[in-house]
DNA sequence: ACAATAACTAGGAATAATTACTAGATAATA
DNA sequence: TATTATCTAGTAATTATTCCTAGTTATTGT
């Protein structure tokens, strides 16, 4: 892996916002440091810096949103601002309980709760 | 709404699997009945019979599936056979918890376990 | 049963997100 | 500094999904 002014550029990007950037987000924001930068390029390095473990993937109704916290960590998502806004829920004993029940290997826990935030509860 | 030949079979397609199948999976299974039948009706009738809740909508990997199983369920994601499992997680006190510590009014808790199911561990 | 009509469909065009391709640029190395 | 393997910009291609429209069909009142 050769050193790029881009890939590192895309990385503090994502690394200077909690928002949960898209693609398109993190293209735009990069393109004030290098204008001339290609949207491709965008996806391509988000994707190596993903396989490299520097940040993390979710799945937002269909597109793909970008983490630099690649802690194992959950989500609140308001249907009202559409925001994603990180917590910690503790599920001890649920990895376990996975594999004992189910004969099943866990890598990863997602878990996403939706509903409305305390900005838009009426 | 207007009864459809085509929702119906589209309906039927789904109810009789356990594969949360996409899209394009309903639209083939469908062809067998109503061999003129296009895409873009699959798509439309999956969509209105999600918003009558007759069917669930999963978001795998940026491609819906879709599930008649409408009851609140969570899922086993198998990364080796990319098959998804049913499953059932208590999460007594969760929700109410959420509310009280982040001031959240939960809809929906979304939960995918991934990893390896039995048929894969080696 | 029949006409009127609003909702539905097939087929294809359009859109959005993402990936693939390629000629030229650039970081690493000797 | 020359070589070269990797990276980028720009653009074309692909994939999943939605939109559009002329024609079809289920429903309703007569």
């Amino acid at each position: 892996m050769r050193y790029s002014h881009q890939r590192e550029t895309i990385k503090k990007v994502v690394y200077g916002t909690d928002s949960h950037p898209t693609a398109e987000w993190v293209f735009r924001k990069t393109k004030n440091f290098i204008p001339k930068i290609s949207l491709g390029t965008v996806y391509r390095n988000l994707k190596v810096l993903a396989e490299m473990g520097q940040l993390s993937v979710i799945n937002d109704d269909n597109i793909s949103r970008y983490d630099w916290n690649t802690n194992s960590h959950n989500h609140l998502k308001c249907k009202q601002c559409d925001s994603l806004i990180d917590i910690q829920l503790v599920n001890d004993g649920l990895i376990s309980n996975i594999k004992k029940q189910f004969k099943f290997d866990v890598d990863d826990v997602e878990i996403t709760i939706i509903g409305t935030c305390s900005k838009h509860i009426k």
